[in-house]
DNA sequence: GCATCATGCAA
DNA sequence: TATTGCATGATGC
């Protein structure tokens, strides 16, 4: 039985184009339209087996629907570059796939389509039409199902005639009826102007057609009599261009469309070319290529595999003395619970291998122990902060640190977004690795191999970060980040190790009593909640949520989100006036936001045996150079109100008697922004230590210190904020609940006053054009591509963020500096303090009684001399029996 | 089982 | 259509 898939290329590739975030190959190319209409190529592939498959596509611009209406598809904004660019690629992936693609001048894809689903239909084929665009439904039969794009392009919706009688109470014809009543204005088709589908619908589902419309104006009344009878010239044209042709002379014979399968050595090199790594993975696609420029196969090993257990002792203490690197294997997200696999290190010619039994062996792994503990042996590795929690945790403490290739390739691209050593290997043109995808599998068909599979992937691993070792460092010096690398990040990343093993006692008594009274009052609003509904249903679901308050309810819909009715706290507040029940509502969530995350989620953490949580800090995530914090995050433990920054009760000291001290820096942000911007104006303000927002409202308002109002303050901050954030006077507008007019006003008011803030924002906007990327005062680097976009969203994005990054970056550098410097001064002073968390802009100790006052001076001297600015740093430091007194 | 969405917490 | 993150429950494949 034949099976003919029959594809609307302009149509998804657009859909693609809006659909998936931007992507380019390291070559520039963009490349995102292009893999997404590749995903849904393969989907469908996979889901339809298609004996015949064919991509129509527009030719030139004008059609015969141009004939007598030269406004056809006018006034659509021109093709973007990076869309454009995509479409000989497009064609060429086709080819590569063996799919045959046709365009015809004078004609659109849809009226291609259309001809070959009407020989489809009257042959009696099976077909799949494939479109974004719903004009498509018209060809809808018994043999022809149609498969709209839905969010994205992967997920398709299929209609057959049954289906489109369901959703629209119209047969397949009527659809262009729909269309010659209501228009069309991405294809500047006028319809009836008022018209829109609610109305369009009730028409048809009364008189049929825009013909039958049009013989019974009689019937209607008022405006709607007016609309349509005055503009039905306009609901003819338009039905007329919103027909599809289904007569096209096509010059191509149907068995032109078979489908015969692809040749995976020619896509593998389309791909390759395309960088689409992940495809190739997943269509499981040979390495090597044959093209010109394949991506590097990888070579015959140059090195030899050897079990440790296998050296003599003194071949294996030759290869510690001399190692070039070391991979040590983990199995898992959380490094504190991470499965130690096996560790591998590597010279030039000969790299042993160790597995987590070897290890265990004590007579077999005492020199590589003793090895990996040896300060004075340097280890240049990957991943090395997690692999150092992964040892300590089986008594094993890796010192020496010399390198490790993650931070590098971070530090290099903060951006990117597989750091991991087959991409660096692949992205460095290097012999190339299998992925640990293709090693291990994933998720339920996780499984490490044993033996010499599991030994050869592990060589392999060292072998690639030997490789890399001399090319990162090499392009850390020509980035001037070697300074930032050495001295900074990779101490932090010891220190961050330290931490993380140390970890923060939490006592459960508390988030249990405070978990019984968040239950109680949830069980309260939830009852209140159903009764006033007059319903039982999961007020967690924001769709079944949606639904009471929208639909039952009749409550007015302030916002969608693109699955349904957004349902959010701001959306909420707006409802208030309307229900009772809103305010439950909101109250609901706050309870089991509570509960779920912070009381049973922190719980969840507590290891059983030392009462403790232990956080792990990424280093590699963050573009800004931050760091965040997983398994438990505790960068966000609620403090903003009272019912929530109760959790930080629970945060308590491990030894007894000992006090928990935090410090945090004030106006850190701003404080940079000064220094880099040079703003007289705003320097002088934190020489003064004067409260920035009231001086902001100050100036910005024009009045003295004491007409300054807590509205007008509360301005000030806001504008301060927006700044910080990249400035735009919608944002600020949104933020303010103030119109668009006024923001723009308020913006330009501070930049007035603040002529050297105005200045660094154009500046450091034209300088990340120029050079591509911005960095921060430690040099720290992120790539800006997008700001040359001719996207105004994609463009304004990356101009925010050339603004933002340069300043929370900064901040970033400071408080990561006071951190290496703190660790040193709590070793050299021999103190038994400990620095156990940082969150941006603030550290917490645990402190004993003997030690508070030294630290109370301690802590904040080292933060704020971790750097001169040509403004004052300053720290506030609190202390108390847990974070909560801590404030 | 897995990915994605909507939501909300922090700086 | 304001910057950077992470965790949760619901949902749909």
């Amino acid at each position: 039985m034949d099976k003919w898939v029959l594809i609307d290329g302009n149509s998804i590739i657009y859909r693609a184009f809006f659909a998936m975030p931007p992507l380019t190959n390291s070559a520039g190319l963009h490349t995102n339209a292009v893999y997404g209409f590749t995903t849904m190529l393969l989907k469908l592939l996979e889901e339809e087996k298609p004996t015949h498959m064919l991509v129509a596509f527009d030719a030139g611009k004008v059609t015969f629907r141009h004939e007598g209406y030269e406004a056809y598809k006018g006034g659509r904004e021109k093709t973007p570059s990076e869309l454009s660019e995509q479409f000989p690629v497009l064609k060429e992936l086709l080819q590569a796939f063996g799919i045959a693609q046709y365009e015809l001048s004078g004609y659109e894809a849809d009226d291609i389509i259309g001809t070959l689903s009407r020989l489809a239909d009257e042959q009696g084929v099976e077909t799949v039409v494939v479109s974004g665009d719903k004009d498509m439904l018209q060809l809808a039969s018994d043999h022809v199902t149609i498969a709209l794009t839905r969010k994205g392009v992967s997920e398709v919706e299929r209609y057959d005639p049954a289906e489109i009688k369901e959703k629209y109470g119209l047969t397949p014809l009527q659809i262009i009826d729909l269309k010659g009543l209501m228009g069309d204005t991405s294809d500047n088709i006028p319809g009836i102007p008022g018209v829109g589908e609610k109305t369009a619908l009730k028409l048809l589902h009364e008189y049929d057609s825009v013909e039958g419309v049009l013989a019974n104006t009689a019937d209607l009344k008022g405006k709607m009599k007016e609309k349509v009878e005055t503009h039905q010239d306009s609901a003819v044209m338009s039905k007329r261009l919103a027909t599809i042709f289904r007569e096209v002379p096509l010059e191509k014979s149907t068995d032109e469309l078979a489908y015969g399968g692809y040749d995976a050595q020619t896509l593998a090199d389309m791909f390759r070319k395309l960088e689409f790594k992940s495809l190739i993975e997943r269509m499981a696609l040979p390495e090597a290529g044959g093209g010109a420029d394949a991506g590097v196969p990888a070579e015959a090993p140059t090195y030899e595999v050897v079990s440790a257990a296998s050296l003599g002792k003194a071949e294996l203490a030759s290869l510690l003395a001399s190692s070039e690197s070391v991979y040590i294997e983990t199995i898992g997200d959380n490094p504190h619970q991470a499965r130690l696999i096996g560790l591998a290190i590597a010279n030039g010619e000969r790299i042993a291998v160790l597995t987590y039994d070897d290890l265990m062996d004590p007579a077999l792994s005492a020199p590589v122990r003793s090895w990996l503990e040896d300060e004075k042996a340097p280890k240049r590795g990957y991943d090395l902060h997690k692999a150092e929690l992964a040892l300590g945790w089986i008594g094993i403490s890796l010192r020496g640190i010399a390198f490790d290739a993650l931070l590098a390739a971070y530090l290099l691209d903060p951006t990117e977004s597989s750091q991991t050593l087959a991409a660096l290997i692949q992205r460095h043109r290097l012999s190339a690795i299998q992925t640990d995808e293709a090693v291990y599998g994933k998720g339920a068909r996780l499984q490490v191999p044993e033996g010499e599979a599991l030994a050869n992937h592990l060589a392999a691993k060292a072998d690639a970060v030997r490789r890399l070792v001399p090319l990162l460092s090499e392009e850390l010096e020509k980035g001037n980040m070697t300074k930032l690398n050495d001295e900074l990040e990779q101490p932090l990343a010891v220190v961050l190790a330290g931490m993380e093993k140390q970890g923060i006692q939490v006592n459960p008594a508390v988030l249990e009593d405070l978990g019984a009274e968040l239950e109680k009052g949830i069980t309260r609003y939830m009852s209140d909640i159903y009764t006033h509904a007059g319903m039982e249903f999961n007020i967690g679901s924001p769709k079944q949520l949606g639904e009471v308050l929208f639909e039952k309810l009749g409550l007015p819909v302030i916002k969608k989100t693109k699955t349904g009715y957004s349902t959010d706290a701001e959306v909420l507040e707006k409802l208030e006036p309307y229900s009772e029940i809103v305010k439950m509502i909101l109250h609901y969530r706050q309870l089991t936001k509570l509960q779920s995350t912070y009381v049973e989620g922190l719980l969840k953490e507590i290891r059983r045996d030392t009462g403790k949580v232990h956080t792990y800090y990424r280093q590699t995530i963050a573009a800004t150079g931050r760091l965040s914090s997983q398994y438990p995050n505790l960068q966000n433990i609620p403090i903003r109100l009272e019912e929530g920054r109760r959790i930080r009760k629970a945060f308590v000291p491990s030894e007894p008697g000992w006090k928990i001290l935090a410090a945090d820096y004030s106006q850190i942000e701003l404080r940079v922004l000064a220094h880099i911007s040079g703003d007289e104006k705003m320097k002088q303000a934190f020489i003064e230590d004067a409260d920035i927002h009231t001086k902001t409202a100050m100036d910005v308002f024009g009045v003295t210190a004491e007409n300054v109002d807590a509205n007008m303050r509360r301005q000030a901050k806001a504008v301060n904020f927006g700044i910080v954030y990249g400035i735009s006077d919608f944002g600020l507008s949104n933020n303010l609940g103030i119109t668009r007019k006024d923001a723009a006003k308020f913006i330009e008011q501070y930049f007035a006053v603040f002529e050297g803030v105005r200045t660094y924002m154009d500046t450091i906007v034209a300088q990340a054009r120029q050079d591509g990327y911005v960095t921060t005062l430690l040099e720290r680097r992120r790539y800006l591509p997008e700001i040359k976009a001719s996207n105004f969203n994609l463009r304004s994005f990356a101009e925010r963020t050339a603004m933002n990054t340069p300043i929370q970056g900064t901040a970033a550098d400071i408080i990561k500096l006071a951190m290496v410097k703190m660790d040193a001064e709590l070793r050299e002073r021999g103190l038994r303090s400990r620095m156990l968390l940082q969150v941006h802009d603030e550290l917490v100790f645990e402190v004993p009684a003997d030690e508070l006052e030294l630290m109370k001076t301690l802590v904040p001297e080292v933060m704020e001399s971790a750097i001169a600015l040509d403004v004052p740093l300053r720290a506030d430091v609190s202390y108390g029996d847990n974070w909560y007194e801590a404030k």
